[in-house]
RNA sequence: GGAGAAGUGGCAGAGUGGUCGAAUGCACUUGUCUUGAAAACAAGCGAGGGUCACACCUCCGGGGGUUCGAAUCCCUCCUUCUCCGCCA
């Protein structure tokens, strides 16, 4: 932790703007070396990750509470955080105050000079001595608030939105639409079964090649693949979504930005010769393109969308969830991202959550959507619809999206903002879903479609595919 | 990988130790003028902390140092650009 929070510390300050909400991008952020910087120079960066503590301040309770929907109270945490600001804000008054009689004292000095005032320049500088020392004393102090304070503020995950429903587990999830009914089979084989049957997707090659978790797509496999992002990427399109092909490869500050870091640096591989990781999901880069910026709020909504194929170490996972398509190391996915007003940032969750299902929809697919309580919801979500395709064979529900609203949360510490009607500077909202991700809807396409002679592939997938079946 | 050059406000671009948070131009906002627009003229216009509001403090790629005082001097790192090499 103290590892990743001195990393966090070196943010440096990198202001800029946009026109028409085209990002710039700054890359001179972090260093090789693990020395923390002048507090000073980083401080709006350092104080402000995550939640805000002036939001934290003004609507204690009411954060309070909504952090209580995670299934347990943070009160002791946001208490601390408050304190520490205050601790915050009491030595930085006490620092400032004594830096403006420097500054006094400096200009003083420097008008004897002029004046040709030698001695009395020479008995100010002697003053300077000792509050020089005071303040070499309080700006460590400062420092040490400082990092009490972030370290403090990280611990805690977002509020979660007042529609989440309080819970641990996903049991608790909630239930709110499904949509289509099973599909009757003649035949009932899992995927891989079918994979295998009709040599569309090679595990077995792929752990020569590289390992568990990485497949090899052939032949009808592979060009169904093609198929799904061609098809998955017209569709956003048709949305208003621009096309984006971001990098797949993010360096620290970009992992910190949406999150990923300091949490689940683990589930990342990391490339340590160059210190980059491989992205998780595409809402990594595609976010981060808007690290440091100041949109024009006239560009609200912005909607991007990418597709890339995404890398996850999903350390620890083992057993029959992971079998076939379940769970990969490699997978490709179209994410979709939205950054918004703030007001209008829950309206834009539903409309983005009605896009998801819509393409499940023609794709034909039984699906439900569930809202997740607050237990089951990632850290830096304050509200999550899951929509799960139902798996035939497999007799059971995969998830295939996952679209979330993040409020201030990200854009806090991307510094994404915009100049509101009032003039002053805000944070904009951040939300993203997966649109879609390939593995589990290819999986749920070849059982739940398989027919003795073969399987019949979606009316809308043809085009793409060129061709109506696998056998 | 080797050799050079450079990093200042939304952009361009001055500024080499003290009234510099930073000239000037462009862009932008508001006002005057105009039937309207353009042009012209006038004013405003970086970010963060702090305050009821001021005051005040910090930021000129990051970090460190010299100095009473640093955008300006020194060290170091990072990044970008140009040339050479290698290569899809």
């Amino acid at each position: 932790m103290l590892f990743f929070c001195q990393l966090f510390f070196r943010f440096g300050k990198h202001t800029t703007t946009t026109s028409q909400g085209k990002p710039r991008f700054l890359y001179t952020f972090f260093t090789n070396d693990f020395i923390l910087p002048s507090f000073y120079g980083n401080f709006a960066a350092l104080i402000r990750p995550m939640l805000q503590v002036q939001e934290i301040r003004n609507a204690f309770d009411d954060i309070s509470s909504r952090l209580a929907k995670r299934g347990k109270r943070f009160d002791q945490e946001l208490n601390d955080v408050v304190a520490l600001d205050d601790k915050r804000k009491h030595t930085q008054t006490e620092l400032d105050s004594l830096l403006a009689s420097l500054n006094a004292i400096s200009k003083e000095i420097g008008d004897c000079f002029k004046a040709g005032k030698r001695d009395e320049a020479e008995a100010l500088k002697a003053k300077t001595v000792e509050i020089k020392e005071q303040t070499k004393q309080l700006e460590s102090e400062l420092r040490e608030a400082i990092d009490a304070l972030t370290d403090a503020l990280t611990q805690i995950p977002n509020a979660p939105h007042d529609s989440v429903p309080t819970g641990k587990t996903p049991e608790e999830n909630e239930i709110i639409l499904s949509h289509g009914s099973e599909p009757s089979l003649t035949t009932n084989k899992p995927h891989w079964e079918l994979c295998e049957q009709y040599d569309l997707i090679d595990f077995e090659l792929g752990v020569k090649v590289t390992g568990a978790g990485f497949p090899v797509y052939k032949g009808k496999g592979a060009r169904l693949q093609r198929a799904l992002i061609n098809f998955f990427l017209d569709e956003g399109l048709k949305q208003g979504y621009n096309e984006i092909q971001p990098p797949i490869f993010i360096n620290e500050a970009s992992g910190f930005g949406t999150g990923q870091l300091p949490d689940k640096e683990g589930q990342m591989y990391h490339m340590t010769v160059d210190n980059l990781f491989a992205i998780p999901t595409a809402e990594v880069p595609l976010t981060n393109l808007y690290r440091d910026v100041i949109v024009n709020k006239d560009d609200f909504p912005i909607k991007n969308m990418g597709y890339t194929p995404c890398f996850r170490r999903e350390a620890g996972s083992y057993g029959k969830d992971v079998r076939g398509l379940n769970r990969l190391h490699q997978f490709d996915k179209v994410e979709i991202i939205q950054i918004t007003h703030p007001d209008e940032s829950y309206k834009t969750l539903e409309e983005m959550s009605l896009y998801v299902q819509s393409l499940l929809q023609k794709l034909g697919l039984h699906y439900r959507v569930l809202r997740l309580c607050g237990g089951d919801m990632g850290f830096t979500s304050a509200l999550t619809y899951d929509m799960e395709v139902y798996s035939a064979a497999q007799e059971k529900w995969l998830e295939v999206s996952s679209v979330s609203c993040f409020e201030t949360f990200q854009s806090n510490r991307l510094k994404l903002r915009f100049k509101n009607d009032d003039g002053k500077m805000q944070y904009a909202h951040t939300l993203n879903g997966s649109a879609l991700a390939l593995p589990r809807i290819v999986a749920a396409l070849l059982e739940n479609n398989q027919t003795d002679s073969g399987i019949e592939m979606p009316e809308v997938l043809r085009p793409y595919l060129g061709f109506d079946r696998i056998d």
